[in-house]
DNA sequence: GGAATAGTGTCTGTGAGACAGTATAGT
DNA sequence: ACTATACTGTCTCACAGACACTATTCC
């Protein structure tokens, strides 16, 4: 250790500054697509571009509330609204050049919420909304976000086996068939109806009963479905595994 | 958004600094048991308790690299032996009063490593050592560090389920009772011997056999075991789940 | 010889998935 | 009437866990 390395132990200005950001991967499901809430950016660098919704974090709050103050700043919901989005940390980005400017690293996180209206734009931003995350693709997005991005939806789809953080898509009471939809729209691929339905409901703790059903059948036909309330697990046991893995398992 | 806000947008500087650092929760397996290597700190604060291995991020390192550095130094292992040990990202600590001298956010990482001889201390701590993870419970640990080993010890138990890093704490060759060890170890609780041994060599790519044995039977009497080396598999499928778990689901 | 360990055989229960079938509603 | 959907029944296969057993080696 050296000099320099000495006093830095002890001195954190004697490294140049670094910035603490937060950054959201908000997801939800609008007519049966995943997406995501973008910002387009109003300045350099990236200008024009779509970046994940997020900022610098405030000296008196911790990182999950900087991230959920700049989902509600975004999205403008009230505490209400708010209090229904899941939020967890997904990661952290530090690249020393993944922002042009300076040394920044941002703490990622990700929110699964239900259809929400579409964003106001706030005055820092030239735009902003929910964009299907399969329109993407080929779309040339600000710094690593990219990769936060397919991480975000990595982590989502591998929550989906092992939470029941399905439900926080939904509304409060919602059927069977709108929670597999909700996999299979997350995981890309249908689900067999039958077995889906036996398999939530013999989850402990998934999803109990309201004991009411929905007001009309299926706009194609059908009964009037049973209504579920998410249940008291916080892991579903036995989990919900993906069909075909084998492909990422190398 | 006001002012303040406005200009913050733009000029980081108009908040009070933050500082990044780096801390390492490092796991390896001594004579039958969990150990975690700490540094009993040598200057306020918390002087005298034992902390994790950590420090600034440099300034063109990336967080992966401020780690591995950090474990290369408190360690003193050279290249060849570091490339051996597992490190991931665990997560981010950002409270902002998680260090009474300025906001600091740590980017914590998760170590797994085979049994290694005891660390040098480096000039910045008064001692550094592998220590039981059964010997923390009552011992006063630095910062919130405490949260940041529980954190990872349940990343460990869960890591070891779906992916093959058991055979990290292992030298490159083992045998099958050496890796039930790992699993008995990081778990907690003993395995049955027979059906494990069958289900990690039907897990496809967990192991791979190297075609000899062991040169003696146990201490105790028993056959010459065969040796494997890790297989190519990243992912186990099917996983190895942790028997008994109806207690953290609810 | 006695004891411990490596490794295999077998049985049972659970659960996933395929498939079929019934009941209920919308058009 | 026709069709789509909700939900249930049944069969098969895979696998986890319990138990038993053999073979090998150390003491």
């Amino acid at each position: 250790m050296n000099e320099q390395e000495f006093l830095a132990g002890y001195d954190p200005t004697a490294y140049p500054a670094v910035a603490v950001t937060v950054d959201v991967v908000a997801l939800t499901i609008r007519e049966g697509a995943l997406h995501l809430l973008l910002i387009r950016r109003g300045q350099p660098p990236y200008q024009g571009h779509w970046a994940l919704p997020g900022g610098f974090v405030r000296p008196t709050e911790d990182l999950a509330t900087g991230a959920r103050r700049e989902l509600a700043e975004e999205t403008g919901l009230g505490d209400d609204r708010m209090r229904r989005i899941h939020l967890e940390q997904l990661g952290s980005y530090g690249d020393p050049d993944r922002d042009p400017r300076m040394r920044v690293v941002s703490i990622a996180h990700l929110a699964f919420a239900p259809d929400l209206p579409d964003p106001v734009a706030a005055t820092d931003a030239a735009e902003a909304g929910w964009l299907p995350v399969t329109a993407l693709s080929g779309r040339q997005l600000a710094f690593d976000h990219a990769r936060v991005i397919d991480d975000g939806l990595e982590r989502a789809r591998s929550k989906l086996e092992y939470t029941p953080l399905a439900t926080r898509f939904l509304a409060p009471e919602f059927t069977v068939s709108e929670l597999r939809g909700v996999y299979e729209t997350v995981w890309g691929q249908p689900l067999h109806a039958g077995n889906f339905h036996r398999k939530v409901l013999s989850v402990p703790g998934f999803v109990e009963g309201t004991g009411t059903s929905t007001e009309r059948g299926g706009a194609r036909g059908g009964p009037r479905a049973k209504l579920y309330r998410a249940g008291d697990a916080r892991l579903l046991h036995p989990a919900l595994l993906r069909p075909d893995r084998e492909e990422t398992i190398r």
